[in-house]
DNA sequence: AAATAAATTTAGATAAGTCTAAAAATAGGT
DNA sequence: ACCTATTTTTAGACTTATCTAAATTTATTT
């Protein structure tokens, strides 16, 4: 078994790899570790060593299978948990992240299974996520970002990309919320603001909010 | 916030002030946490600095009332997770302890509360132990063991002393289960083993398993 | 009360994960 | 191609929790 901090290496080198195909490099994995180089450094020498990851000098990071595995077992582990709290404890979604990387690394395989069936086998976490399936195998939803919309265009919300508290607890005060329907009726050029028109209310938004929310178009 | 370590030392230590009330004593902690007595000094002493703990060299620990309190809470989170695999999870409750072990440590006061509220604030876990309430309060349960009970006499069974899957497991293979009704029907007095009555069926126990086996009288 | 046994503590070592500061390698600009 | 800036790695140190082996204290026995 792997521990906390190998996993949460994982988890990381993981999303990085969707900006960094061609590997994660020291200092994108330190800044999103919140940690430095150096403890990066030494860190994924011991992931390379257990073949969780390959690694050659000054040349970035990329998960094996095995460590694909692994990242994906712990993010599955940490959505259902997510899904769980909001579902059946009454958490607000902005609430469930940090509770969600404690819970996410726990070791019981049977745990993961039941909870999964508990909740129903969903398939979307709070935030829109896609939950992988015991196998391993999730949804790519194809989905874009709300300030990739033009004038008159309009999608449904299916998720979010800043996770924080902030920036969720901003949406519920605005009523914006996972399958709503979002129509762009104007875009300010000079700043990138937007004014979106939202079960029947609109509503006047900056660049940051339409460049975190994703949408689904059709 | 307290290490997973310490929480558990705190625990071990809480059990063990029931038989050692004048203090627990270095061995007993070492044995009772499977490690070695420089290792619980070691960490006793960290314990006693952080105010969790009273200790004077060569004389045992007590825990302070932070110290009651933090494993009281922790004892808390263990039963109810364990009662949470049990009702919610379709778990056996010979399979919830080494999960619950790793649940117990999740820090979120909510977290535990709206558990609690979820599984409809239960009074005791799958094994018959008392669930503290958020207060820390729980019954004392005038609870004795089997063993102690004598010819033609019979009692509730209400919990277990030993909770090891494999005694457990002898207990589900038996049909012993909480709640059932046990009666004496005769006590051999050379092996301490036992005849009971239960649930019609007439049972020969040896004195090992009467003695981990609590039952309520009246 | 002295001698021995048992329990407990101390001293020093180890492993994991992190850090700072310095060295080495790579990348970019002219 | 060279010089500089940036990135990455190395070296050495620190903390937490553990260990072994030795020293010390307490308890027991005669």
């Amino acid at each position: 078994m792997f521990s906390f901090s190998e996993e949460n290496y994982l988890k990381a080198i993981f999303h990085l790899e969707r900006k960094y195909q061609a590997g994660v490099s020291t200092n994108a994995l330190a800044e999103e570790m919140d940690t430095k180089a150096s403890s990066v450094t030494d860190m994924i020498k011991k992931l390379s060593e257990k073949e969780l990851v390959i690694y050659k000098k000054y040349q970035g990071v990329k998960l094996s299978e095995l460590g694909k595995k692994t990242a994906i077992e712990v993010i599955r582990k940490h959505r259902l948990w997510e899904y769980f709290l909001v579902e059946k404890l009454n958490f607000n979604w902005d609430e469930v992240h940090d509770i969600a990387e404690q819970l996410e690394h726990i070791k019981s395989e049977k745990l993961t299974q039941e909870l999964d069936k508990f909740l129903g086998f969903p398939k979307r976490d709070p935030h829109g996520d896609p939950i992988p399936d015991a196998e391993g195998n999730f949804s790519v939803a194809n989905k874009m970002l709300l300030s990739e919309l033009g004038k008159a265009e309009k999608g449904i919300c299916v998720g979010v990309k800043d996770s924080s508290s902030e920036f969720l607890r901003f949406l519920d005060k605005n009523n914006i919320s996972l399958g709503k329907e979002i129509k762009v009726l104007e875009k300010e050029s000079f700043d990138g603001s937007m004014l979106i028109l939202i079960e029947e209310r609109e509503l006047r938004i900056s660049q940051l909010i339409s460049n975190n929310l994703y949408i689904k178009i059709q």
